[in-house]
RNA sequence: GGCGGUAUGCCCGAGUGGCCAAUGGGAGCGGACUGUAAAUCCGUCGGCUUAGCCUACCGUGGUUCGAAUCCACGUGCCGCCA
């Protein structure tokens, strides 16, 4: 994108025509690359590419010779309801390739989910329930949309052929698979030596998931990193079955928007979920550290490594501004998930609530109505009201620490007063009394850095 | 099945009869500084009608003026043996 060479990166034209043409190419068909040009496309985000990009290339072009459908597998473990962006980079790979024309096939675990993918787990997790897997699988979709055409793609349930698989069958592959490649896996190793459960049924997981290669004849499969050792059982197994072996990809794991250095992870609480509000995604962007900026425009948008790089360089010369690249990104991120609307109102809105500090432009903060409240004490509107602290105690932590204040706003000018831990007890309707005479004011109350605004 | 160990606040983890709403670290929260950054510093971190009161150290009973701390039983987890 030439734009990006010498535009001020920080400008809300520029960057609406930006990511104008990137959501384009979300959409765009990429059926005209030859299969080394689309083997090469996917190895720039993998980190692994087995065996090589060379025999990608080779099993696309032998796919289209034969007239069959080049099927890429990807498998879904059903065991919870949000998807956070962690997952969206290898479904993102996954869109690449059902644009290049191919099929794609997600699994849904059902049977496997019962067992517990035990990849990292340093104990034993409890098996889940039909229900849960429903309930599960019921949001998935939904919060995939807006990467795969589900139309052209097929959605199947491993029960359909391992709920049919007898023991001889099981024993027979079971029979050819050394128990040292599941030994080697250095997680086994160390439940095994720190004591901790290690059930049967988690040690041949990885055997019953290649099964479902075997049943689709995948040609190629796609996952995290922290799957590379299942995914490699999938290549073994498909050998035994007399199949040819998939080829596997793996995407990097983003690092949480914390910056701990940990993958994101839902209960680390430092994810961006599939399904938050435009506002929401945006915001949760904006507060990762800028030495994630980077990583993430490579794995979560369709930038090309060249527009990356220039950016880089860009950030480095300082002749842009991380905040701007930052912006970019969370940006387009709202671009894919809610559409370009939505990501210039979460810019717009951004930049009212938290650049200009000025409320009167922000859109979405909570409203109460002082007639509805007016005799509600301030602690207990704002912890069980409005949610903004666990209790009221919390409320008066915040007072002590200068941390609750109201703001009266009227034209530009804002005057804010610091509310002392008394007014805790007092009803809403005595501190807004106490303010002085409003008219055509706007009132707000800032909790921390909650906001709300108080409606007459 | 036998023997031994262990169980503390969101998490890790001190505390072995009163000075314990409980040391320390992490997370969280607030303030300063900022780009709602990051890093850093300071503060805070059970609840409530907050100079006070209530509920808490796996559960239930007990000893004691007084227990997270001692005893009994139960439960979960861990180890060794079978």
């Amino acid at each position: 994108m030439h734009i990006l060479d010498g535009a001020d990166l920080g400008a809300d034209y520029t960057v609406a025509q930006l990511l104008g043409e990137t959501t384009v190419r979300r959409s765009l068909d990429l059926s005209d690359l030859s299969p080394q040009e689309q083997a090469a496309l996917v190895e720039s985000r993998a980190i692994n590419l087995i065996p090589s990009a060379a025999v990608l290339a080779e099993k696309i072009e032998a796919a289209h010779a034969a007239g069959r459908p080049f099927v890429v597998k990807y498998g879904i473990d059903p065991t919870s309801p949000d998807v956070h962006l962690g997952h969206a980079v290898p479904i993102i790979i996954a869109s690449r390739f059902q644009r290049m024309g191919h099929h794609v096939v997600f699994i849904i675990g059902d049977v496997t989910a019962k067992i517990g993918d035990p990849s990292g787990r340093s104990s034993e997790r409890p098996p889940l329930t039909d229900e849960d897997i429903a309930r599960n699988l019921s949001g998935y979709q939904q919060q995939v949309t807006p990467f795969i055409d589900f139309e052209r793609a097929d959605l199947r349930f491993n029960g359909e052929w391992l709920n049919k698989v007898t023991l001889p069958e099981l024993v027979g592959v079971l029979a050819r698979v050394p128990v040292s490649m599941s030994l080697q896996r250095e997680d086994f190793r160390t439940r095994l030596a720190e004591g901790h459960g290690l059930s049967v049924a988690e040690f041949v997981y990885s055997v019953v998931m290649a099964w479902d290669s075997v049943a689709i004849d995948a040609d190629v499969e796609l996952g995290g990193v922290d799957q590379l050792l299942n995914l490699q059982m999938c290549r073994k197994v498909m050998e035994i079955s007399d199949q040819a072996a998939e080829v596997v990809i793996t995407t990097p794991l983003i690092e949480g928007t914390d910056g701990s250095g940990t993958k994101m992870s839902k209960s680390k609480g430092n994810y961006v979920g599939l399904s938050a509000s435009p506002d929401d995604v945006y915001g949760r962007l904006m507060s990762i550290p800028d030495h994630l900026t980077q990583p993430y425009l490579q794995l979560l948008t369709e930038w090309t490594d060249d527009e990356i790089r220039v950016v880089t360089k860009r950030l480095e010369e300082g002749t842009a501004h991380p905040m701007a690249v930052k912006r970019i990104l969370a940006g387009e991120v709202v671009a894919a998930l809610h559409g370009l609307d939505a990501a210039a109102a979460a810019r717009a809105e951004f930049t009212a609530r938290f650049s200009k500090r000025s409320f009167g432009d922000a859109q979405n903060i909570p409203v109460v109505s002082l007639k509805d409240h007016a005799e509600d004490a301030l602690g207990v509107l704002i912890s069980r009201t409005l949610g903004f602290a666990s209790s009221v105690s919390a409320v008066r932590r915040v007072a002590q620490q200068n941390g609750l204040r109201l703001i009266v706003e009227a034209g530009g000018d804002q005057q804010t007063t610091q509310l002392t831990e008394a007014s805790v007890q007092q009803t809403l309707g005595d501190i807004v009394g106490e303010a002085g005479p409003l008219a055509g004011a706007e009132l707000y109350l800032k909790v921390g850095r909650k906001v709300t605004r108080i409606d007459a």
